[in-house]
RNA sequence: GGUGGGGUUCCCGAGUGGCUAAAGGGAACAGACUGUAAAUCUGUCGGCGAAUGCCUACGGAGGUUCGAAUCCUCCCCCCACCA
């Protein structure tokens, strides 16, 4: 990558929607014109997988990487073990040793889809290693002293604690310090001078930029990103089934594909700038499209998304699956040229719809209806399939299904010896039959 | 440790002996309308192979009663104030 490239990352981050705030504005584009500057982000080892809640930083430090800079991703396992209180009403539960290793684990594996951790291009690091034996005498004496406490509980991550009833564990009061003890300790080893996370993170962020400035008198940054909602006011990457995970065994790549299809149209645009590398010229167009363009638009922005995730092949499989099922659109070729995205439905792709195996025998007494929709996974239970065919929801290949407790049996097979199952508009199962062995 | 307030179904929150599987709102799901969008309207929304049937449920364990989320006893947890 040029200089060129690496002083344009500012203005890039920005104009693709990432920054909410930096700190020292001017210093930082001369930071980044200087470069390469390596900067971090931590990932709280709560679970895991990511989810798309992460994506922003992800693709925040994919960026820096594509500009020729260092990203650092910091995956948390010391902080993990106290809990961040920031924008939290709660006390956190308290994750165990143990946890905190598989989440990290966990973890590492979806970065290296985004990054590439290749000879130090990017650096993965845990916090464990210098947290975990802190002794805390010098701690307090070392780093400790250059907090003042009148102005922590000012802060907001703390306020909001501190004024509801649950209140703000010790432990917890402490979690500013660590993080800004992380981006020191950084600094240290490998001249970390830039700190990004969202925006509940400034506080923490910027106790470390001040901690740097003043134990090592050098220069330090904050970027924070927005929050990102969608248009009806939602926190992006929640479903009903709860959050939209990049592990494939949590959310099928399929399903990660219709969580993107599904995107609210006010949402497109932005999405596109955020979620994928589309050039910005391009996503721009998308801006006045309606209907019909948009919808292309939004196949687009979820092949893209499934592909970083999930690896192209997958993002085909998927985008195929979804074309079976709710019917083949081409899309325009000039819409979103850089995409490599198949535009017309090729020959058959690997099936990437859900699949649920049935053993033959029961299909030769015949299975209730509501009873094959539940074990598809259509409806949470017995009661609750029966609903869904009593208000007209259950389809067997393709026609409603009118009594509960109809029959399916091999009639209903196809040559494959499967069937299909819907629920709803766009819920899908294949139900293949298994042989006798 | 003391005093007071509280723990209800996914969430918020009513309910203080039967009419309560439990008001209302939110979320969610389905149908209509559509563009796999949004908005709107209608319906559903503990489980059980049909049920005016059975089981489970109002922090936990017992008890009173024909009958308890509702009354009593003990215990656990949360919050506030005091120490």
């Amino acid at each position: 990558m040029t200089t060129m490239a690496k002083a344009d990352l500012l203005e890039t981050l920005r104009k693709r929607g990432f920054i909410e705030q930096t700190t020292h504005e001017e210093e930082l584009a001369r930071f980044f014109a200087e470069g390469p500057a390596t900067g971090y982000i931590g990932f709280d080892p709560t679970a895991d997988s990511l989810h798309v809640g992460h994506l922003v930083p992800i693709l925040a430090l994919a960026h820096m990487q594509r500009a020729g800079h260092r990203p650092i991703a910091l995956v948390g396992g010391g902080t993990g073990l106290v809990g961040d209180p920031s924008g939290k009403t709660e006390m956190r539960k308290l994750l165990t040793l143990e946890d905190v290793e598989r989440n990290a684990a966990g973890i590492r594996r979806q970065l290296s889809r985004f990054l590439d951790f290749e000879e130090d291009r990017a650096l993965l690091l845990n916090n464990a290693a210098w947290l975990l034996d802190l002794r805390v005498i010098p701690f307090l004496r070392d780093i400790g002293r250059h907090f003042s406490v009148n102005r922590m509980i000012k802060a907001e991550g703390y306020r909001l604690r501190l004024e509801t009833e649950e209140g703000l564990s010790f432990i917890e009061f402490n979690y500013m310090v660590l993080q800004a003890f992380d981006f020191l300790e950084l600094c240290r080893r490998h001249d970390c001078r830039l700190q990004m996370g969202g925006r509940d993170q400034w506080g923490n962020i910027v106790a470390g930029v001040e901690l740097i400035r003043r134990v090592e008198q050098k220069a330090a940054f904050g970027i924070t990103f927005p929050l990102i909602t969608t248009s009806s006011g939602e926190k992006m990457g929640k479903t009903a089934r709860g959050a939209v995970w990049l592990d494939p065994a949590r959310t099928s790549p399929y399903e990660y594909f219709q969580f993107w299809v599904n995107t609210d149209d006010r949402d497109v645009g932005r999405f596109l700038a955020l979620f994928t590398f589309l050039p910005l010229e391009e996503i721009r167009a998308v801006e006045t499209l309606e209907a019909d363009g948009l919808n292309a638009a939004k196949t687009i922005l979820a092949f893209e998304a499934t592909a970083l995730a999930h690896g192209r092949e997958e993002a085909a499989a998927a985008l195929s699956a979804a074309r079976r099922l709710f019917g083949a659109r081409d899309l325009p070729a000039d819409l979103l040229p850089s995409s490599r995205v198949p535009r017309q439905e090729e020959a058959a792709q690997a099936e990437a719809t859900p699949t649920r195996a049935i053993p033959r025998a029961r299909f030769q007494s015949g299975i209730p209806a509501f009873r094959l929709i539940h074990e598809a996974g259509l409806a949470a239970s017995g009661a609750a399939a029966r609903r869904l065919i009593e208000q007209g929801g259950a389809y067997l290949n393709g026609r409603r299904i009118e009594a509960h407790d109809r029959l399916v049996t091999e009639a209903d097979l196809d040559a494959d010896g499967g069937l299909m199952l819907r629920g709803g508009k766009k819920r899908f199962c294949r139900v293949q039959a298994e042989p006798e062995r």
